[in-house]
DNA sequence: TGTACATCAGTGAACGCGCGTTCACTGATGTAC
DNA sequence: TGTACATCAGTGAACGCGCGTTCACTGATGTAC
């Protein structure tokens, strides 16, 4: 790690966590083999010891993205227990907040073009990930009265959109739209007003 | 335009039809400047005669999207009229149909990178089409108790984040993921439960 | 502990490629008389 | 109507560049005896 000499020791991550930076700091297309192995300090040629080529490094920052996501969704569901609406909440909360800290990874999976049928190890996370909000979901409809309830995944799909338009609309200083809204609020509000729109939470709170 | 010789005719417009084709098929990455031009059946070198360079050409394809995407907008706005609620509906609509019918303007003017603020005519051309939306938000709430009323900007947010998710995670056959609805359908329908949600409809409609 | 050897993780030079861009040019078109 | 000439819109060759990838190589590390 320190210090190192002809071996680097830790290659493989130094080449994701460059790869990360780049993309965050110029955008999907930002990244290049060759920049990413210049900032882990190594020649193009090495990233092959550890890597099949470009594509697949991006996909392993991808993978890892998702890793953290399908957690961090998962965490914040469990933290929200026993009440499903806070439960609910939450999960969208951390959509959000995994983008904001997370920039990188979120690049990665949403917006670098690799797809999530790539491997299936990477559509397995995926949609790990996704089951979260839906299971979050289907724990409210059961709170809907049975005749105008929704089915749930259109239900938990209507979220993931807003959650996405508001990431990439607001949370991420796209091409140059200002919002006098903090993206939290946003979010917040309108998931508010949705919610209310399903009966869930009283008309006048 | 038929049986070119030496001069085209009409390269210009049909330098940005090549490149609009491009990345309707290939994503934003995929345009080049090079196959542009050959597919316009040209040199390189005279995409110069009628632009400044590549970025130029994918700025004059988004600022005709835009234009488009405005009249659209403009459009649907008009023909709810009067009814505020119809015009605001029919505007959350022209939004998904505006991403399907033109995909390439569409990339071009949200995922190609380029900023609106490249330049002023740019924009005020995208700044008059977001203002449809506010005003329909604006004449939608004046239908809500003063006490209750949302600011209208950040009630056209919303619509405009929900919107934006709906066309980017299941209008275009994104990173692998296949949803069972309709995106106008997922639209319409988070609509009606977001302005349930706001009082603007009844409940049990 | 020392030595021989296999394995591993890098190097560095080279490759072919397509890119955006430039330049001097030339063929076609339009206009003045 | 015909001719001279200016202007315009293309050509085609060349450029330098950075890219992803390959290859034979070599220095460092780990292991067996």
């Amino acid at each position: 790690m320190s210090k190192r000499g002809y071996h680097h020791g830790n290659l493989k991550e130094a080449l994701i966590e460059a790869a990360l930076g780049l993309i965050t700091e110029k955008g999907p297309t930002g990244f290049t083999l060759s920049e990413a192995a210049k900032r882990a300090g190594v020649t193009p040629a090495a990233v092959y010891r550890h890597f099949e080529g470009r594509e697949d490094l991006i996909a392993e920052a991808a993978f890892q993205g998702y890793v953290i996501f399908a957690d961090l969704m998962q965490y914040a569901y469990d933290q929200g227990q026993p009440s499903a609406l806070q439960a609910f909440e939450a999960t969208g909360r951390a959509y959000l907040a995994f983008a904001r800290k997370y920039p990188g990874h979120y690049i990665s999976m949403f917006e670098s073009g690799i797809s999530v049928n790539r491997t299936p190890e990477l559509a397995a996370i995926s949609t790990k990930a996704r089951r979260v909000l839906e299971s979050a979901a289907e724990d409210l409809c059961e709170h809907i009265p049975e005749d105008r309830r929704p089915p749930a995944s259109m239900f938990s799909a209507h979220i993931w959109a807003l959650s996405h338009g508001v990431v990439e609309l607001f949370a991420r200083n796209s091409p140059g739209i200002q919002s006098p809204f903090d993206p939290e609020d946003l979010l917040e509000s309108a998931i508010g007003v949705y919610l209310r729109g399903l009966g869930l939470i009283a008309a006048d709170t």
